[in-house]
DNA sequence: ATTCACATGTAAATCGTTACATGATTAC
DNA sequence: GTAATCATGTAACGATTTACATGTGAAT
């Protein structure tokens, strides 16, 4: 049940659009949690049902015409008391750990270059990552929210070093035999 | 489309009834691929439909009564050719992650423990991993499907590490407020 | 006037989760 | 024979994904 609650934190960022929305559901937010478009009118409309956000006056509403949210108190309510639930991690659910299990079984014919595709990917992600560091948490201090901010990309760049490191490794014992 | 690939892999281990998988989902495959007995036995409906596995002969089927499934050698073929299948890696989505961006606009309360709590339980994760490590991995030198599991396990391991190392210092991060 | 990009939305299929129903086997 | 357990299965619902439909506004 996180979707909600990713649209309340991007909507405080910055009231918006389902469109604007979605497009930084591509990049920033959408970094550790992604959603299409349709995903994100649904849950607009539920949160608008449930009086957690608005949609701004507009001169003439019509549909296909733009339509800007702004989270109320209660919505702001709601994210507050998300952040402190509990809720335990996710297992794990990897393909492509799964495809070199099934490797295992069935033989590795076509696996090394997978992994160097993806190793090639993670590279990529993390330097987009490490740009995004050094444009936007450049210099010290910062304020409490940069920090938080900062600390999550930076699991994005562990995240990023770990797949590296992995696929490597991998790719060495895939060659080894 | 990974389950039931999944499941071609797990039977191919071993040929085993619908409950019996669902058990070793609760172990081994499932440290990277879980699933619930409920998507299981659909899977496994459609795999049989399909004819890339069957029921192994039983003198007297019934509703309720234990049924054993073997892979087909179609079966065999398409869980070969998904190995080398492109398939790019899935966007991270993670509500840890989210929270924490959240609690960068709504504050931080509760969070703390939070970060606590999950960090014991990727220690214990790893405890977990490296037991298995040992009592499977102990010895070298290992056959290829053997070396090949071990790296799946060292890609849980280096992941739970990942987490360690995040959480602590997200933590530090957090008490210097 | 027509076209194109913007913006919102509907529909359908599959996946994932939770709750429940039913038959078979075993232990007592 | 009754209860407990094993095993398979149905039903319902929400989440996710993909494809498509519709209306608006701006450019030519």
């Amino acid at each position: 049940m996180s979707l909600p609650h990713a649209i309340l934190t991007a909507l405080l960022e910055k009231p918006s659009s389902g469109l604007e929305l979605a497009r930084r559901f591509d990049r920033s937010i959408g970094y550790f949690w992604s959603a299409t478009h349709q995903q994100i009118y649904r849950e607009l409309g539920r949160l608008e049902e449930k009086a957690l956000i608005r949609a701004l006056p507009s001169d003439r509403p019509a549909q296909g015409k733009r339509k800007e949210y702004e989270v109320l108190p209660a919505g702001r309510a709601e994210l507050t008391a998300w952040v402190a639930r509990r809720e335990d991690p996710k297992q794990i659910r990897d393909p492509l750990l799964l495809r070199m299990r099934a490797a295992a079984v069935v033989g590795t014919a076509g696996l090394e270059a997978e992994l160097e595709r993806h190793l090639e990917l993670h590279r990529r992600q993390l330097a987009e990552y490490e740009d995004i560091e050094r444009r936007d948490f450049g210099e010290e201090p910062a304020d409490e929210p940069d920090r938080l901010r900062h600390l999550v990309l930076q699991a994005g760049i562990d995240q990023e070093t770990f797949w590296i490191g992995w696929l490597t490794k991998a790719l060495a014992g895939l060659r080894t035999t």
